[in-house]
Parts: structure tokens; sequence; C-alpha cells
DNA sequence: TACATATACTTCACTAATCAAGTATATGTA
DNA sequence: TACATATACTTGATTAGTGAAGTATATGTA
């Protein structure tokens, strides 16, 4: 196997694997706390944030989604108060997110349940393989 | 980090790493060669297999997609002439895949863009690390 | 200051996927 | 054989995302 198509099979590796894992997550976190793997992290974001806050963009960009994908997702999040708006006095084009006690509360809630069923869907790796492979996830 | 969480950072990764990398491929595939990462899949798991022939849940298994997905991913990819339809004459249930002579000549064009482009995705993984996070990856 | 360009965001039209329900066929068993 | 159950696939309704175009605001420069 030369070195590109090495580089090839990582690409369709991760895609097919991404595939597998964010179905049976999404499924998860519906069930229990009726969001989905994209609206978790977007908590998880804010939650990590000085002071919960971030611009959409930045959002958009933590994630790999396009602006308006943010833009619908937050809809729904702010109805079910999850997050709120807020002005940035210094620049009237932005619409800050900001986390909400809710938005908290269910993200640390979330995140017991994501990493619970991470662990059994990736049994296969030990702690030594699961250790490598983040950061050569990282590392790309 | 407890193995849980660094498990849950595991799927995370993927999952972001995923929508960069699919989205790059994506562009690649459907600029050069007018099909997208999905389609690129389906052709080469039927290159891969015996007879260049699948049944369509063959095909949702390997892409970890639904059934009702790929009948409606298929059916643009019959009308453009890049697979064809047959018949299983000891099932009449099932509706076999055959990869034609242009979809197989596509799919081999395609892979090199996609290993070119792959390559370029990843530069920052020598090969010694690709080869340990491809090996990290088909364990899981 | 004035104006060209860049940035942040939203809306519109569309695509790709899902699940649930329906059809047709096959299989196991009383 | 007959009938319950399982399998392969399609269709309908819905959802989550995209890119392109539009609006409002900010920034850099002649």
């Amino acid at each position: 196997m030369t070195t590109k198509s090495q580089h090839g099979a990582i690409a369709k590796s991760i895609w097919l694997n991404a595939a597998l894992i964010s179905r049976q997550l999404d499924n998860s976190l519906g069930a229990i706390h009726g969001i989905g793997l994209s609206e978790y992290m977007v908590l998880l974001n804010l939650l990590e944030a000085p002071n919960h806050a971030l611009r959409r963009i930045d959002i958009a960009e933590a994630l790999a989604r396009s602006a308006s994908g943010i833009t619908r997702m937050l809809m729904p999040m702010e109805k079910t108060g999850l997050i709120s708006k807020a002005t940035n006095e210094r620049d009237a084009r932005v619409s800050l997110v900001k986390l909400t006690a809710a938005g908290e509360e269910l993200c640390r809630n979330a995140s017991a349940t994501l990493d619970a069923k991470a662990e059994s869907l990736l049994r296969n790796l030990d702690e030594k393989d699961a250790s490598v492979l983040l950061k050569l996830l990282r590392a790309i």
C-alpha cells in the first residue's frame, strides 16, 4: 500500500466509523436528553468557552458546519431554553450565543451518557490504544 | 482523563474529523467526477465484490446507511449508467446492483483523486503515524 | 470623509439522509 | 399444507444539512 492510498484508506475509515458512531450517539442522546450529537457539541463548546458565550460563526467553525446550519440548529435550542441570545456592544453584526443554566445542566448529564455509550462502542480499544488513537486523531 | 471520557473524546474527534474530511472529499469528487463520497464508496464496494455485484442491503451495511437511503442514492446512479440492476434467480425479493464498465472506470479515476486529496488533508501524519492510525481505526 | 471591501448573520431553495409503513417474497414449523 | 414470521426492497413524510443571495454593520484606505 502506498502512502497515498494509506491516507485514502484512513479518510474512508474515519468516514465509515463516524457514520456508525454518530448514529449510535445521536440515538442515545436523543432518547435520554432530547438532543442530537450536534446540539450536544454546541452546548459543550459553550460550556468550555470563556463566559459561556460564543459567536455563531465560532460555533460553526468548531463544529465544521456552515453558518446557516448553525442558525437553523440554534433556533429550537433557544426556544427550549438551552441557550439565549446576547448582543456584542462592540460589534452590532454579532449575535452572541450564551449557555443557560438549563443548557449547562443538560450538557453535564449528556456528557455522562455520551461517555458511557462511547466506551461501549469502543470497547475493543484498551487504554493504551485509546490514548494513541486520540493523539493521532488530534494531530490530523 | 478517565478511560470513559477518553473514549468519549475519541468519538467526538472522529465525528469532527469526518465532517472536515468528508466535505473536502465530497467537493473534490463532485467537481472532478460528478459523484459524492457515498456514491464513490458504492462503486468501490462493487469493484471489490465477487462478480462486481452486491445486494442493496449489503451496500447499506457496508456504508452504514439505511436501506431506503441506498434505494434513493442508486436511482440517479443507474440513470447515469454507473450501475445496473440484475435479478437473483434464487430469491425474487433481491435486486442485485452490478457495476458497469463506465462505473468501474469512474471508480478507478475517482480513487486517484480521493487518494491525492486525502494525502494533502492528512499531510500532518507521517508514514508510521498513518499506519498506526489505520490499524487502530480498523480495530474499532 | 467617502467608498470599496470584508464580516456576521439570515433566508431561500435544494439535497441527502432518516424512520415508519407498505409490498412482495421466502422460510420455518405445527 | 398452511400460516406466522422474517427478509429485501420501495415509498411517503420529515429532518438536518448545504450553498448562494441578501441585509446590516464594520474596517481600511484614497
